[in-house]
DNA sequence: GCGATAGTTGAACATATGATCAATAATATG
DNA sequence: CATATTATTGATCATATGTTCAACTATCGC
């Protein structure tokens, strides 16, 4: 009401747009988590290579060039996040996606990039 | 055709299925870039509040609750990473959304928080 | 059981990243 | 012009992250 009270104050904060935002403001640590785990190049080649097909983890350090012992460190933090799950069979273990939700990420962040 | 090779060699990389993904499989760099930018609890928080209004840095600080220089380092990441602008108005400066795809993105991402 | 292959794990290292603080620039007000 | 407010920037520091290497486990065929 009072134009005073804006012009004597440093401009004030919006306290009212602050409180309700973050009233409405969603739980950020989960997302962070899964983006976290989806931005690097190691494993987000492995996200799409499984997004295709199941494969053991031999094929899929060559696939993305890099060697057996970082790739199955790389797919250990992707087994921690529950976003791929393996099965053993005989001496190797294949890999393959473990969360619906990957693929359609995968698809609008490269949808996304074709744009840019 | 010949199972001898099979059984002396070591279990060969499956050099077909190899080539085939690594030919189909898309440029890596740019969406690392961008789960890189959103995979931050403060900067994926600026995200969520610009994808609803306008903000000034000041009161972004507010509603994240950090410091405005802090904010301010995170915006200048993402209008570097063109997902944001700025607008100037006065001393303030404005910053909302500049690209359509992260509403869709955060929108997928926190659908498939609400799975999990 | 032996040797070879597949995969996992832990330690070590270099680099990347995020927060803080102090200094600076730009704008508004008196 | 002096002062206050808003925002940006650069330096510094502690921590997180990704890769490599060597050691280890498990499984297969002989």
């Amino acid at each position: 009401m009072s134009d005073d009270l804006d012009t004597c104050l440093p401009h004030a904060l919006d306290e009212d747009k602050i409180r309700k935002a973050q009233e409405m403001m969603p739980e950020m640590e989960y997302v962070v988590s899964i983006f976290k785990v989806m931005a690097d190049e190691t494993r987000l080649s492995i996200l799409w290579l499984l997004s295709v097909d199941e494969w053991c983890v031999h094929d899929l350090a060559a696939a993305v060039k890099t060697s057996v012992s970082n790739t199955s460190h790389h797919l250990r933090l992707l087994r921690a996040s529950r976003l791929v799950r393996s099965r053993k069979e005989g001496q190797r273990v294949f890999y393959s996606l473990d969360d619906e939700h990957v693929t359609r990420l995968l698809d609008e962040a490269f949808k996304h990039s074709k744009h840019n």
